[in-house]
DNA sequence: ACCCACCCCTGGGCGC
DNA sequence: TGCGCCCAGGGGTGGG
C-alpha cells in the first residue's frame, strides 16, 4: 500500500473533508474491514454514530480520527485500502467495506479495500495516541523524529539496512518503494549488516530517506494503478521519479548498469549492481 | 529483546 | 479460453 506520502495525501483529504462534521450512520459492509475492532461491527457502529471529527492524525502509515468522545477511529491502509470522500449518489465500488455518512448530509467517508489487509476501528481513548498506534515510531518528516536515536538503535541492530528500514518500530512510513529509492539515492545494498554503518553513512541515508519522502509527497504519492489514490480519487506523479523500484533491467541514472531485482523477505528488491554492491555477508 | 517465517486476502498478468 | 502460477506499495503473530 500507500507509504507515507500517500498515507499523508490521505490524511489531507480527511482534514479537508471529514474535520469538524458528526457522524450520522455507518454501515459495515464486510466483517474483516473491522476484525481490529474487537467487540464487532456493531460495537462499531455504536461507537461512531453522534460523535464528531476532531482532528486528522497520521502516524507513519496509521491514520486516526480523533472523536469528541475521546476515542478515536483509526484506519491502516494495507496493500489496497482506501478513504474516499464522496458524494452519496456516487455508486458503491466493487470492494466498499464501511460507509461512514454524516448529518450534514454532504459527502460520505468510504472505506473501500480490495484485499481487506486494511481496516478501521474505533479505539477507546485513543485520541491523543491510540494504543493500536503507540508501538509504531514515529517517522521522518515529524518534527519530534529523534535522528541520533534512529542511529543509535539502527547500528545496534543485527539485520540488513532494508530490513531496518521496514521496521515501523525503529523508523515508520517507509515501505517497499521508498526503502529501494533511498538506497539507490545512499549507494547502499539492502543486504547490508546494519551493524557496519558507521554514522555518517547512517545520517545519510535518513536523509536519503527525508528526501525521497519529502519529494514524493509534494508529487501527490506514487501511483501505479488506480489504487493509491487521495480521498477525491486522484493519483500521484512520483512514479515518473522512481530510479530503482520497478525498473528492472532499465539503465541506472546514475551509471547506466542495468538495474537488478532481488528477492528480499519474500519481496522484490531493486538496486544497481555497481552503484549498490552486494556486501560479502548480506543480511 | 530481538529476528524471522508465516499468514492473512483479491485480482491482474503471464506462460502453458 | 482456461488454468495455475506468480506477483502486488501492508502488518500481526508466534516460534526460535
Amino acid at each position: 500500500m500507500p507509504e507515507l506520502p500517500e498515507v499523508e495525501v490521505v490524511r489531507r483529504g480527511l482534514e479537508r473533508g471529514v474535520v469538524g462534521r458528526t457522524v450520522a450512520r455507518v454501515e459495515v459492509g464486510h466483517p474483516r474491514a473491522v476484525r481490529r475492532h474487537v467487540a464487532g461491527g456493531e460495537d462499531f457502529r455504536a461507537l461512531l454514530e453522534g460523535r464528531t471529527v476532531t482532528a486528522a492524525v497520521r502516524r507513519g502509515k496509521y491514520l486516526w480520527l480523533p472523536l469528541d468522545s475521546g476515542d478515536a477511529l483509526t484506519g491502516h491502509l494495507g496493500m489496497s485500502g482506501q478513504l474516499l470522500v464522496q458524494p452519496a449518489d456516487q455508486p458503491d465500488q466493487v470492494h466498499l467495506r464501511v460507509r461512514i455518512g454524516f448529518t450534514d448530509g454532504g459527502r460520505e467517508l468510504r472505506f473501500v479495500d480490495q484485499r481487506t489487509f486494511g481496516g478501521l476501528a474505533v479505539v477507546a481513548g485513543g485520541a491523543e495516541l491510540p494504543s493500536t498506534v503507540a508501538h509504531i515510531a514515529r517517522d521522518p518528516l515529524d518534527p519530534l523524529f529523534d535522528d541520533a536515536r534512529f542511529v543509535a538503535r539502527l547500528r545496534a541492530r543485527h539485520t540488513g539496512v532494508k530490513r531496518a528500514l521496514l521496521d515501523q518500530t525503529l523508523v515508520s512510513g517507509i515501505g517497499n518503494i521508498y526503502a529501494d529509492e533511498a538506497l539507490w539515492r545512499a549507494r547502499l545494498h539492502g543486504g547490508r549488516p546494519t551493524e557496519l554503518v558507521t554514522r555518517r553513512v547512517a545520517g545519510e541515508l535518513l536523509g536519503h530517506v527525508r528526501a525521497v519522502l519529502g519529494e514524493a509527497l509534494e508529487q501527490g504519492g506514487t501511483s501505479f494503478d488506480a489504487l493509491y489514490v487521495s480521498t477525491d480519487g486522484v493519483g500521484g506523479l512520483f512514479e515518473r521519479s522512481l530510479n530503482a523500484y520497478g525498473r528492472e533491467g532499465e539503465p541506472c541514472p546514475r551509471c547506466g548498469s542495468a538495474i537488478r531485482r532481488e528477492v528480499f523477505m519474500n519481496r522484490s528488491s531493486f538496486s544497481c549492481p555497481r552503484c549498490q554492491p552486494r556486501p560479502r555477508s548480506p543480511r
